[in-house]
DNA sequence: TATGAATGAGTGTTCATTCAT
DNA sequence: TATGAATGAACACTCATTCAT
């Protein structure tokens, strides 16, 4: 076991790097055994084929980080700070492990579809917030689901640019930007 | 030929339709001829092969409407009807050719590094017309990148949740709600 | 189109040949291109995959052989007649095209299951026959599958020592023998 | 050793089911030690290979049976109850281990060409058996492989029919059924 | 003796592209 | 211009066997 963590965390690394490089599609169960150290036969042994590998991969990052957030919401009382807890999560999840992140961006239409009901998920954690603050009061009543994709979208697409090498401090310093940005995007009155 | 307009046409229509459909690398030369109704080898007789068929889908559109919207900014004096006018341009579009927009944004990110700085890029015209209202001093100064971001996200994110059905009403009837949250953005300080 | 028929005639005795030579999972697609003078892609052009083949050429062997039987039989009045009729096809079809004779017994275990009832059968074209011969009183009641075993039992395993060398005349040759044989088996009397 | 008997004859057992259940080919080396409850590679311990299991299987069993068949005709004087003792020894193997009888039918075409003079053979002993019988002038004159073939034929696919659920009795009710046809079969003239 | 990760050659199959007709 | 057979390299995956522990 070269390197660190297990067998299985180092395919995993190994093959979340290529993705973000070359698309799912675009790697190889050979790329991926190439660069995690081992034959493409051993990597049977710890993930079941290559659908299974990008599932497990995207699973485990997208409800991890879905249930991260849902602590971080919890943890304030108010809708504000609920909303710039969360902001903050995904930017220091950004700039903890950009790949993950990427990744996820990455993979996201082609998983979405075996997400479940029960599965914890961002963007129902945004929206149930969001849905919350309407309930409450906080900000004006309207379609939760557009202030969440409102919300997502200032969120993600600065990602974006960030990933791209658009915007170059890190997320975590423009997390305080984008939370009053996104609070005053929510605290805007749908109607007409 | 069958159907309207040429056979090039048609056999573009098909292609975006299984590529948003199934995805560019789900579809195979042989399910697009069989679309368009013609054989496999035909079809290099109008594009050189398949990743210039992607590549011409995309550059089409993409400069198109990149043009579309220069043109809808240009005809607005000041930065708030600019804004405005290329939020509707971005919702006229998803209504009027939601498998063009859909397509667009699923092949983007292989396709972007072949867009060179000479083409018209929607990005770039955003960022171009913030830009320009920073200087007139319409909007707070700050990083235009990060302003067209939040901008561009706030719209894009909402398409997607639109191709996603978690939204139901045309992108055209938000276009004034989300015209008018993407100017409360960028009237935000972008400063601490 | 080298050699004669069609290029799917000749991958067919190709495929045959070889499984027979090797068995059926002992012979890889690549062997059977090559003896058919293609390449392995180009071989899916003409037959679904190995498995489609296989049962292709069982099929319609199987199916072929089945009705030539019905034939013999129906064009004998009795019963004597079309055993012997049926031994002395059985036996041409060996001295006529062995290869596909002993195809059909090796890969009859593994594609029985496939056939349906619809479908011509040489095990049931014999059963039928000898069990009117026991409705018209020409041999003794007993169960009609115990004496199609019996009889189907001298033809194959004597075609399987013909096919091992340990019988060199052609089975035509014996034909009169073993319907002389096969008869008697079924003139005796099933009970104690 | 959990279960009956040394480990190797698990192994054994497990193997020769798995083999007559999905074929040999189909039967992985995994499979069997799972079934037999051990790992992979301590099957190896026991065994040189899957070849040399197959090997093993098919050999004990096919020596072992034959040596009983020449037992059983030995102990009768003459060749009417030989033949009747070697059916009634064939119908008692399925009856009593219809496992190994199916699996020597179905191993046996990819096995017989290791099976050395020296080995005792089922196949070599009905056919001196009958050699002897037309030696002494109890049955006519003949080619005894000719014989030796209708014999087994009558045994092999009544077996086979039952394998099959084609015949619902045990084969012992049917061994003198069976004797008496090889019997007649036996006393026919081969001449035309 | 037993384990199961690792190997490496093998499997059937797909695919973008070419080309004779 | 259109066809579709042919190519050849790639693909995900399987397998019998080995070996460090």
């Amino acid at each position: 076991m070269r390197g660190g963590g297990t067998t299985r965390e180092r395919i995993g690394r190994a093959a979340m790097r290529l993705f973000v490089e070359k698309g799912v599609d675009g790697t190889g169960i050979r790329d991926i055994a190439r660069a995690a150290g081992l034959s493409e036969g051993a990597l049977y042994r710890h993930y079941a084929g290559k659908d299974e590998l990008v599932w497990r991969l995207f699973a485990e990052g997208f409800e991890g980080f879905a249930r991260e957030l849902e602590r971080l919401a919890a943890a304030e009382p108010r809708l504000k700070g609920k909303i710039a807890a969360m902001v903050a999560g995904f930017a220091a999840l950004f700039d903890a492990d950009s790949l993950l992140f990427r990744f996820l961006l990455l993979v996201q239409h082609g998983q979405l579809e075996r997400v479940g009901p029960g599965m914890a998920n961002p963007v129902e954690t945004v929206r149930a917030v969001v849905a919350q603050g309407m309930r409450t009061g906080e900000i004006p009543r309207g379609d939760p689901d557009l202030a969440a994709a409102m919300v997502m979208g200032i969120i993600l697409q600065t990602a974006t640019f960030k990933a791209y090498g658009r915007i170059r401090r890190p997320l975590g310093a423009l997390a305080p930007t984008l939370a009053r940005a996104c609070w005053k995007v929510l605290k805007t009155d749908q109607r007409g």
